[in-house]
RNA sequence: GGCCCCGUGGUGUAGUCGGUUAACACACCCGCCUGUCACGUGGGAGAUCGCGGGUUCGAGUCCCGUCGGGGCCGCCA
């Protein structure tokens, strides 16, 4: 006989029914004569009750948590005053009539069973390499389970989408060549061709160009990616892109098209609907209010133009500061900051490149504090502070000055407690199209050479690279930066002017991109995409603190994997096959 | 490459100013218990305090080093 039906889904309906139950015991409560298991699956938990009369009791006796088995009785409804109302099947319970014990187990290394009665999970405070370790013990928890199940409604919610859109879903290739640009590649030796090397993908960009020129129009995929870099919160090695592009567009087009495909996935995977259209802000004002290119617009707090306070001041550093081209902007805190409090916004100011943090408070009578001795109480006034207030400054070059008080922000908003809640996706857009690198002392790209200028922006690439804008956009949810894309070059001529400006030779162009230069000859029609970082997505989704949470089998800090003990060593034959010696 | 935080039974923590046998909760094992559902109750086992060195009469505690974990900066087109 197999299984009649899933633990969570018994209830009072199914009274009086015969059942086939399979799973894990969650929990057992021995009262001497009598015997309950609670028996777990994917869908939840059933209270099984055994008699000491049943045949099942020899086997009830010897059971232990997680132990699998097969329970066979009938489903009877519990007395009025014994029903659970904390479960989903409280109303009912199962008489077990046999019991077949279908593999014991060992003790977990930490607790499985709590998340399953809806308490407080002490396994969230376990450490994340035991969990790691333990893997497929930490995925028995209920959170988890639900992450994998996000996970398959959110992808299937966009495969339905884009299908339904006469999107083409094409698998591009793992192996592939090396393209050292951007991050560092993950290298995989090759065995037929000594001394060469394929290289697993950090995006497949030059593959869905391709597959535009190739004429499939509209293309995605749900693409895992690598990048050999240092590991963060939000950071793997290997990693889930949903990739995209489409020809004959324009970015309203892809804005248009991705808009109503996260509303689609948000109504889909969580029921909730999503006002369209997203914002769109321009790259500069984002810097400007925000102080940041991903700016979380769920709270107030915007940064302000301060130059003409400092202008004519005696405050030196920072009149310094604007004679040389800088700019000073400020941020107005709600509050009467204590010092302790200012100090930790300082050093926030000074991690993200600040020289420091000028503050001064705002009294009913005048100024106290800080700078207040250079500043006008009346100026101050009139530029916007009220009385209450602690006014933050910082003075510095304008992204320098911009990204600090933006995080310095950020921080303040932790300190003051403010409210953010809810979904809040904007279109960051105009972004320039490139950088000054000062360490290089060349101009690079800011998104990737591929990225088309703004047309009317054409004419400064020769005399102001720097004020030319690209056709790239961020898609932004909640300050987290969830995807990125832009308009391609379609036309030969012109990426072959963006390799110049950026300083790299025809030569080195053509042994990194011949083959894509090559295929930009042969009739490449205007197109453009995005790709999303997919695990970013769930785990802002689900509310999870990092993206391990929403990765089935993640690698911890330091890029090893505490489950299988990757990365390995490998046997001399295996190091020789490859033509490879390891260095001591 | 850099900055910061954390390593004590299986798990999570306590351990004061360096001082006797390292404490508590949960989990685990055994006994008792027929309506529990975080069952109850009685008993038991379990840690050389990440590792190495130093200071000291004496180190979980102080110092140095090292290893491991986490957060961040750099880096991540």
């Amino acid at each position: 006989m197999k299984r009649t039906h899933y633990c969570g889904e018994l209830n009072e309906r199914h009274e009086g029914e015969r059942v086939l139950l399979q799973g894990w015991v969650n929990r057992r409560r021995d009262l001497g004569g009598l015997v309950f298991l609670d028996l777990r699956d994917r869908t939840g938990l059933v209270q099984v009750v055994v008699d000491p009369e049943s045949p099942a009791f020899a086997a009830a006796d010897r059971v232990r948590g997680e132990y699998v088995l097969v329970v066979e009785g009938a489903v009877r409804a519990r007395p009025a005053d014994q029903v659970n109302p904390e479960l989903a099947t409280g109303r009912v319970e199962v008489a077990a009539e046999r019991i077949e014990v279908l593999n014991e187990a060992e003790t977990p290394p930490f607790p499985v069973d709590a998340s399953w009665r809806g308490e407080d999970d002490p396994a969230e405070r376990v450490n994340e390499d035991l969990r790691l370790k333990y893997r497929y013990l930490d995925l028995r928890r209920k959170p988890m389970l639900d992450r994998l199940r996000l996970r398959h409604a959110v992808i299937k919610a966009i495969w339905d989408f884009l299908s339904d859109e006469g999107f083409v879903q094409v698998e591009t290739p793992f192996l592939t060549r090396s393209t050292p640009e951007g991050a560092r590649d993950f290298l995989v030796p090759s065995r037929l061709e000594p001394g060469k090397f394929y290289a697993l993908p950090q995006s497949p960009q030059l593959f869905k160009q391709m597959l535009m020129i190739a004429g499939v129009d509209r293309y995605f995929q749900i693409a895992r990616c690598f990048r050999d870099e240092d590991l963060r919160a939000d950071r793997q090695p290997d990693f889930t892109q949903l990739d995209l592009e489409m020809s004959f567009v324009a970015q309203e087009d892809i804005w248009e098209v991705n808009e109503r495909l996260v509303a689609h996935v948000f109504r889909e995977a969580l029921g909730v609907e999503l006002p369209l259209p997203f914002p769109r802000m321009p790259y500069r004002e984002a810097l400007e209010r925000y102080g940041s290119d991903k700016p979380d617009t769920r709270f107030g707090l915007e940064l302000e133009p301060a130059d003409a306070l400092f202008a004519e001041s005696d405050f030196n550093a920072f009149r310094g500061v604007l004679e040389d081209g800088g700019v000073v902007r400020g941020l107005r805190a709600p509050a009467e900051l204590s010092r302790k409090q200012i100090a930790g916004l300082e050093e926030v100011a000074r991690r993200y490149g600040a020289k420091g943090l000028a503050w001064v408070k705002v009294g009913g009578e005048g100024l106290t504090g800080g700078i207040a001795k250079f500043l006008d109480a009346g100026a101050l006034r009139a530029w916007g502070a009220r009385p209450g207030e602690t006014v933050l400054f910082v003075a510095d070059r304008w992204n320098t000055a911009l990204e600090a008080l933006g995080q310095v922000r950020l921080a303040l908003a932790d300190i003051l407690g403010v409210e953010r809640s809810g979904w809040n996706f904007l279109w960051v857009v105009d972004f320039p199209l490139l950088e000054w690198d000062s360490d290089l002392e060349l101009w690079t790209y800011m998104h990737h050479p591929f990225t088309s200028p703004h047309p009317e922006d054409l004419p400064l690439l020769e005399t102001d690279p720097g004020r030319v804008r690209a056709q790239a956009y961020d898609l932004v949810l909640n300050g987290t930066e969830v995807g990125g894309g832009s308009i391609r070059i379609h036309r030969r001529e012109l990426q072959q002017k963006m390799f110049d400006v950026l300083g790299i030779p025809h030569k080195e162009a053509e042994e990194k991109f011949g083959f894509f230069l090559e295929a930009l000859r042969y009739g490449a029609p205007p197109h453009g995409g995005i790709a999303w970082g997919l695990d970013r997505f769930l785990a802002l989704m689900s509310g999870a603190a990092s993206i391990r949470e929403v990765i089935p089998f993640p690698k911890n800090q330091s890029g090893r994997d505490p489950l299988t003990g990757a990365p390995a060593p490998v046997s001399p034959e295996q190091l020789a096959e490859l033509h490879l010696k390891i260095e001591e």
